[in-house]
DNA sequence: TAGATTGTTAATCGATTAACAATC
DNA sequence: TAGATTGTTAATCGATTAACAATC
């Protein structure tokens, strides 16, 4: 594999769609199909040619002119891009209802992750199991993310406890938050944060929805 | 209020933020603030006030120079043009993890939005109510859809089953549809599209930490 | 009045799209 | 070879940031 070119920074953008063509091209492989040009690719996923093949020339040249891109080697290089072929140990914050159906999907889809612990604060949760992860006291969080290795922590918890449990898991060692909590968390500029902020969808439908309507 | 500027067209972004604004005016005015700056506003969600003031100056006017905003006068504002004084009827279509997570939300947190009915295939849970929701067959859609006036449809149902239902959705009489499907749907354009696409985030997280720890 | 803060225009930055030479 | 499709440069489009006059 080329390595990618050095210094140049890429765009959030370009990251942020890796993952659907790494999804996109793995159903693909599993349909039989070897071979895929960015123009069926871009089909697929609802993105132009030009963009698929601007955002993997950061990376280098996978394809082949005139043919297309084997689907197993771009896979493999995207995947790779992505650090899909690491190991990473999670652990979820909050049993709530979000929380508890996280835990329930045990193996997020592209595999590597991996969930280790569950935290709570609630007595009548603490020691139960979710799909066989056991479910610790928030007290206990420093101990069991060294120990286990933690690198990432999902923050289901309730709003007003958004920000002391970013801070805990923060102090606990981990490296990088998958925030659920409809506020803006402040943490330390090496820890990377990415929210998913639920309630934005609907209310911007709303928006569209009344002007179509009148 | 001042009518928004005619012909104006509103970027995804802007309208995108909104809703954040939205919420945070609620907490500000619950925590008795009654004015605010774009400059105090931005800091509490993690924008620049620049760009507060332009995203509402495509609405109007709705500050006084040299003194802020009036936090109710603005929520009311925002509210208005999200359309959150409207009641939207919703549904949900497919009882999984995160179906069921979904289901008991209840009342998403803006007002506005009303669950009335929640469908799935699993004869075991056709005719049981999830917070005081019945939950129906499939083939009932267009019938309860219709009855009940659902103009929003939540995709929760496995990949595979994804596209047909966004289709029986459109032919149930829907006019907006939030995906939660790791999937591209495809349906006529006078439908709105709003995807949530959870398996990204973690993903790109893998890649920017990937960088970090080199 | 002086200080503060909006609303808006202009400048910059970044991302997408178009076009096409290179080449399989 | 002719046709197809990549990789990349240039052009366009859109969104953010900076600056500042207006005014409370």
């Amino acid at each position: 594999m080329k390595e990618s070119k050095e210094n140049a920074v890429i765009s959030k953008a370009t990251i942020d769609r890796l993952p659907l063509y790494y999804r996109t091209l793995k159903l693909s492989q599993e349909e039989g199909i070897e071979i895929i040009s960015s123009d069926e690719l871009g089909r697929k996923i609802g993105v132009t040619p030009e963009q698929i093949r601007k955002d993997l020339s950061a990376f280098g040249e996978f394809g082949k002119k005139g043919v297309g891109y084997y689907v197993r080697e771009l896979m493999r290089n995207i995947g790779e891009i992505l650090g899909l072929n690491r190991k990473w140990n999670i652990a979820i914050c909050g049993v709530g209802h979000l929380g508890w159906a996280l835990a329930n999907y045990a193996n997020f889809s592209p595999q590597g992750f991996h969930l280790q612990a569950i935290f709570d604060i609630d007595p009548d949760k603490i020691g139960r199991y979710i799909n066989e992860v056991e479910i610790f006291h928030v007290s206990r969080m420093k101990e069991i993310v060294t120990e286990r290795d933690i690198q990432i922590g999902i923050i289901t918890v309730p709003m007003e406890f958004a920000q002391s449990t970013a801070t805990q898991l923060v102090e606990a060692g981990i490296k990088g938050i998958w925030n659920f909590a409809p506020i803006k968390i402040n943490v330390p500029d090496t820890i990377h944060v990415v929210s998913e902020d639920l309630s934005v969808g609907l209310s911007s439908m709303s928006y569209y929805l009344s002007r179509q309507n009148g």
